[in-house]
DNA sequence: CATGCCATCTGTAGCGACTACAGACTCAAG
DNA sequence: CTTGAGTCTGTAGTCGCTACAGATGGCATG
């Protein structure tokens, strides 16, 4: 019942996760340092499910910290539920504002490379763009 | 018809750039290293106008080495229209990725906060969400 | 003339989240 | 015995700033 002795490229594989980040993971303290067989890194299973956890917090845009923090709610329990729901809405409003932040700069741009096409202007109407707010 | 003499601080005000920045984009030279009066930097109009360029190239998402770009085809005049818009469409493709991504965030935040509020299932939604992808 | 204050100067180090080496070592297969 | 793959540590680089520390300059007030 012992983990598989899973070492650190299988654990990649397995997560997607790069080896140095898992290592860099490690040496910021958001994963736990394994045991060691010899000199490698030897994983379990549950280390295959806390790294896939994190790599899915990133992939929704959580911050390292955040995760740390998910990951502390997530072995808390389900008396976390509260807290783990304030911290993705308040994610969840960054991510919007950032959503919003650009498709104001897709506008502009989009606009831009339009009449660049439309080819009226005399200068070139990105350049004017930038010039002039 | 010389430049108006303007100190840093002032830039900064002009352009609400903040004044470390401004000599970081020196030291990068992104900008041109303005004449001293004594020790202090001194700058112009036209100054004015680049920086306030670039901040606005910045706001549009262009990375630095963009920008620099965006600087030299400024100054080349009229026929560097067609570089300016490739420059241009390929951060919108860019822009357009990066909102297409912040959308499949913004979409499974939602609905684990949604069903976090519902309360209907037994353990933590989102939780949930980050364990099973 | 002394004092204080503001602006400016240089240089360096920190942020977040990796990524990319260099150079050493271990181990199993052929 | 050699070769190749995997792993190890440690350090430095990326991007775009931002935040100091500590020195210096010039001006106004007492």
């Amino acid at each position: 019942m012992a983990g598989a002795a899973i070492p650190i490229g299988e654990l990649s594989r397995r997560t997607g996760c790069n080896i140095e980040t898992i290592r860099y993971y490690e040496r910021i303290r958001l994963l736990p340092s394994p045991p060691r067989r010899g000199r490698y890194r030897s994983y379990g299973a549950e280390d295959v499910g806390r790294l896939a956890f994190v790599r899915r917090a990133r992939e929704l845009g959580f911050t390292l910290d955040d995760v740390r923090n998910l990951l502390g709610l997530a072995a808390g329990g389900q008396s976390a539920c509260g807290e783990v729901r304030a911290l993705a809405a308040s994610h969840l409003e960054d991510v919007r504002g950032r959503i919003a932040d650009l498709k104001r700069m897709e506008r502009v741009l989009a606009d831009s490379v339009r009449a660049c096409d439309a080819g009226q202007d005399p200068g070139c109407p990105l350049i004017q763009a930038l010039y002039a707010a």
